[in-house]
DNA sequence: GTCTATAGGACGATAGAC
DNA sequence: GTCTATCGTCCTATAGAC
């Protein structure tokens, strides 16, 4: 049916979101490398020139994804522990723990979000991956803000934010591999008594 | 060069080991989704056929990686513990912490292999991809033989497994991104002095 | 055990009409 | 803003000769 009519007419700022929304999801599923522009076009009733007119190319394609993640996170936590600068670093004032457990709530409500960081943060240790100096960047602004809240925790800080981003990543990755049997939560309330203890 | 005339003719055994050690430096680098055949067959020195001849089809290779590792991490940790069943559970006179010290020793040693594991872990995530039930299956015997060994070690023997797996799994991507500025072996020394505590 | 030839698609991207 | 038409390339897999 309608082959051959228009489709349906959308203001640029509206198709924009709907393509940034099945591209996440389909990425998380497939990865970059197995991501189509056709199951993307087809998402959102378009046809893959139709989407390209708007995202310009694949690459650019992930990097609004990456970008409008930034900025969605930025709301909640901001929303969250008051104004501050994001991606990073963190204000000064703030304890790393709760800080943890409130991103570690946040996550556990939104599997398909991290299961797209989870695939895109193996995929992209590839240098030519069109993500790789996106996640170089957060990998190092994450320890460099985490290692700063550490910094009253004891004598090795940056191991400890070390540890921290280890453990959530780790503990997402069984959470997501077994959803039904794994507490996220509470197994990273468990974790982190060891961990700050 | 050498065009038209025939290759080398390698026995059976000889070139599926070729194959398999082809297959996972290219895996490491693009995932399953990102692997082509063709690439595989160049880098064997034979054609797409020749190449579908030995592994039969494209999963069916995938998974042959897969074993092959399996059977060299049997044969190396039994040279350093002793024998006994693998993949797991493990024999229970062993010491977990020591276990994963060997585990962390071994794998700083060959960090294609352990990439080749976290980019596999990711992309399996969906149900839809050929190695999903492989890591559905290894998570959960993993899981299982650590909780064994992690009896004696406090209340939650369970919970200290997930720890140490999701750890080591964090440490390894941090390292992988970043592996002049990450001292893997160290680090998770340092981990370990917290979560063994 | 390896090849050539080929089937039969899917891929990302561009040109140009409407 | 969306389309049709098309380019050139890549993909996995099969058939059959040697």
């Amino acid at each position: 049916m309608n082959r051959g009519t228009a489709r349906a007419r959308k203001p640029a700022a509206e198709r924009r979101r709907q393509i940034i929304e099945v591209t996440t999801r389909l990425i998380a599923e497939r990865g970059f490398w197995g991501l189509s522009m056709q199951d993307v076009a087809d998402g959102c009733g378009l046809t893959v020139p139709g989407l390209l007119h708007h995202v310009g190319s694949k690459d650019r394609l992930l990097l609004a994804v990456l970008d409008h993640r930034d900025a969605e996170d930025a709301r909640a936590l901001v929303a969250e522990l008051g104004p501050f600068e994001w991606p990073y670093p963190l204000p000064p004032g703030v304890d790393l723990r709760r800080l943890c457990a409130a991103l570690v709530r946040r996550n556990a409500a939104q599997p398909e979000i991290v299961r797209l960081f989870a695939v895109l943060e193996a995929e992209s240790l590839a240098p030519g991956h069109p993500a790789h100096a996106y996640f170089v960047t957060r990998q190092e602004r994450a320890l460099a803000a985490f290692t700063t809240v550490a910094g009253g925790s004891g004598d090795r800080p940056s191991s400890l934010a070390r540890q921290v981003m280890a453990l959530m990543d780790g503990l997402q990755i069984q959470w997501l591999r077994d959803p039904e049997g794994t507490d996220l939560v509470a197994e990273w309330e468990i974790a982190a008594e060891a961990l700050f203890r």
